[in-house]
DNA sequence: ATATCTGCCTGCTCGC
DNA sequence: TGCGAGCAGGCAGATA
């Protein structure tokens, strides 16, 4: 599942390829995946627009043309997005589950590949009509010990559910959410208002940490995320407690334990992260 | 206001 | 072997 590091390795990998392309034509399979405007005006929208900027808000891939509009992708689940030249038997015949063919004028073509169909992209004036209720940028500066304390204050969730909130900090999805808890020692199902500031600072740090070395190894490949190019990330090898119920902890070896939190699979060491 | 639940989707695993 | 049930989960939208 993309989160921050995996969108981050797409658009570190699309710029080099895009920038300065331009749209030749375009085909929607699937038009549910045009999320912004409707189909007909998004084809009209990027034709003939050249790629001019490479940016990234959360899970969100902002490309923006020439026209000063954004053409914005999320992969949610299961989003790929493969550039495919003339020779590649997937350029002639896109299999079932490319939704999306952009054409290029070196030839080649982007495909936008997605088997569960969760994925959006939008064609808008202003990015910040998509993105501009999200929460800070978890590697930018302006995210703080403090300002983190701030925007869980008062918050009686637990504080996994919280880091999965994209308007609390944006890009944190289930991977990372787990490996910072681990890293940071809290027990997902803490209430956020009932961390000190100390658990709050050592979790800010662990946020950054693990989306920076995700970064670094290219994201985490499971069973979806694969890269541009169809290679996998490499951050999986380090993933301490994701998706290893069942294991031993790889820090004093006590039983890594399942729940579910927020309807999504939590995975922790209850010796590592007490609850009290 | 915040917190929680449902629907969107399809491939995979499990049990009979 | 075949098949239905259950599961995985980011986010929007609905509900409490």
């Amino acid at each position: 599942m993309p989160e921050l590091p995996e969108v981050e390795t797409y658009v570190r990998e699309l710029e080099p390829e895009l920038l300065g392309r331009t749209i030749t034509q375009a085909r929607v399979f699937w038009p549910r995946t045009i999320a912004q405007p409707g189909v007909a005006a998004f084809l009209e929208g990027i034709h003939q627009q050249r790629f001019a900027h490479f940016d990234r808000r959360g899970k969100y891939m902002l490309l923006g043309l020439q026209s000063q509009q954004t053409l914005i992708v999320h992969l949610r689940m299961t989003g790929e997005l493969h550039i495919y030249a003339p020779t590649h038997a997937l350029y002639r015949e896109p299999d079932k589950h490319t939704h999306v063919v952009f054409g290029l004028d070196d030839g080649r073509h982007l495909h936008y590949r997605d088997q569960r169909k969760f994925g959006r992209i939008w064609l808008v004036d202003d990015a910040e009509e998509v993105v501009g209720a999200l929460g800070p940028e978890p590697l930018d500066s302006a995210f703080t010990p403090a300002q983190f304390a701030q925007a869980l204050r008062g918050r009686r969730a637990s504080i996994k559910t919280l880091l999965l909130n994209q308007a609390v900090v944006a890009g944190v999805g289930n991977i990372y959410a787990d490996e910072a808890l681990f890293r940071a020692g809290i027990h997902p199902q803490r209430g956020a208002d009932q961390l000190n500031r100390d658990e709050i600072a050592k979790l800010h740090e662990a946020v950054q940490f693990v989306l920076q070395r995700g970064i670094e190894l290219k994201g985490s490949s499971l069973q979806n995320y694969i890269r541009l190019d169809g290679m996998t990330g490499n951050f999986q090898e380090e993933h301490q407690v994701f998706r290893k119920g069942g294991q031993p902890c790889p820090r004093c070896k006590t039983t890594i334990e399942r729940i579910v939190v927020a309807q999504r699979g939590t995975h922790f060491c209850p010796h590592c992260q007490p609850l009290s």
